[in-house]
DNA sequence: GCCAACGTTGGC
DNA sequence: GCCAACGTTGGC
């Protein structure tokens, strides 16, 4: 299976890149996702090893300021049953589990970000996903995509 | 199963 | 803070 490429939002107030790296490993659990579609890219796609873009949302400016690897693939998201976490759905239980998460481990900061406003404007990125979709917290991003927004990051 | 009402996301 | 986009809920 070849490798492939994502993109996370997170808003920095309540997680941000740096967040990440503070953590022991700078490894932690993407949990809290409550959207069908991106929770069908955590249960069935990502994958090990797959590159993510961790992407600042409502942010001044929004942009991508780092990027991070997969070191598992999606498995339940147990704040799912948890009453105390942020996202709880007591639909969801261990035994059916209707909710993902994977984990990730930061990488690199980004030199400089690559703004929303770069992205759209520049002509290799015009059907990144994110522009198509904009309100899902995981977008796929096309290896050519991710190796475009890596150079602006220079 | 339709669809109106409602809630959330997130750029601006 | 506004509001467009769009996902989700729930009455019927």
């Amino acid at each position: 299976m070849s490798k492939r490429y994502w993109l996370f939002k997170s808003e920095p107030t309540a997680y941000s890149f740096a967040d990440l790296m503070d953590e022991n490993e700078q490894t932690a659990e993407w949990d809290g996702v409550r959207n069908y579609q991106a929770r069908n890219f955590l249960r069935d796609e990502v994958q090990v090893g797959d590159g993510v873009l961790f992407y600042h949302s409502n942010a001044d400016p929004p942009a991508v300021v780092g990027t991070a690897v997969v070191t598992r693939a999606g498995y339940p998201d147990c704040t799912a049953w948890d009453p105390d976490s942020e996202h709880p759905d007591p639909k969801s239980t261990p035994d059916n589990p209707i909710w993902f998460m994977v984990d990730i481990r930061g990488e690199m900061e980004l030199e400089t970000p690559v703004t929303l406003a770069k992205i759209k404007g520049h002509p290799a990125l015009q059907n990144i996903s994110m522009r198509k979709r904009p309100r899902i917290s995981i977008h796929p991003i096309e290896g050519k995509e991710w190796s475009v927004i890596l150079q602006m990051s220079n």
